[in-house]
DNA sequence: ATAAAACTTTACGTTAACGTAAACGTCAGT
DNA sequence: ACTGACGTTTACGTTAACGTAAAGTTTTAT
């Protein structure tokens, strides 16, 4: 099973069709067509999975798009090779910052649950 | 040095001053007044710096006011407790999430980086 | 004391990322 | 032939998170 319709691909990722169809408005899909109706191919289930984990991370659909594009061929130009790079780099420093941020994030969540869990017990509830 | 402007805090961590006060706007950070004009307490200061962090993470505002509000005191009551109980282990399943995204994320970086400077290699030009 | 810098409030504008509704086509089942 | 389920386009609406004036006050420096 070569092909998605796009309620399969909005049920497996649990967005409505009216995003996907956005996605595709902003060139970030572009799935066939059999007549007028849309056929998602694997690679375009990839791009959507992409997307929707760039999401996650607080990119912006044009930044996903960026990045997606990274991953696709036809880019021979040396110019725009440097670009990726660049790109490439600057996305790993904020990455490495959000994980410092998660890091002490759960830090301080483990200490405000350790601190709910003994106000808890000093009531005898627990 | 206990005060601040909302100047030198906007210096401090990149943000215009309305940004500031748009955070005031929505309850996040309340300042004492000397007159008309905001005073920051380190206090506000550090929420300030919670609301930043979790903007990076991509909380909403609402959902960082949630976070922050549960190293504040106050919080006696058995209810309010098991809820934000409840809270942080939501927040730390979409946390654990977030580290896979971006452990996958940067293997692909790698990959991508490795592909272009094969690809710029093959040119003869790096 | 006068200009520049920093503060204030009020209020309309903007962008991203969709939601929501209307109005219609197409095909499977009864 | 009719009813749903699924698909389509078009287009206006909405929310969050500020931006951007405008118009005024207060503080600081020269």
């Amino acid at each position: 099973m070569a092909e998605y319709s796009i309620s399969q691909l909005s049920k497996e990722f649990d967005v409505t069709t009216r995003t996907i169809r956005h996605y595709e408005d902003l060139g970030l899909i572009t799935p066939a067509r059999r007549g007028q109706t849309r056929v998602y191919s694997p690679s375009d289930r990839t791009r959507l999975k992409l997307i929707l984990r760039g999401k996650r991370l607080g990119l912006s659909l044009e930044n996903s798009r960026e990045i997606i594009d990274m991953y696709e061929p036809g880019k021979t130009n040396v110019e725009q090779l440097k670009k990726l790079i660049n790109a490439i780099q600057a996305q790993r420093i904020k990455l490495n910052q959000q994980l410092d941020d998660i890091s002490n994030l759960l830090t301080d969540l483990n200490q405000a649950e350790a601190d709910c869990i003994d106000a808890l017990k000093s009531t005898g509830k627990y």
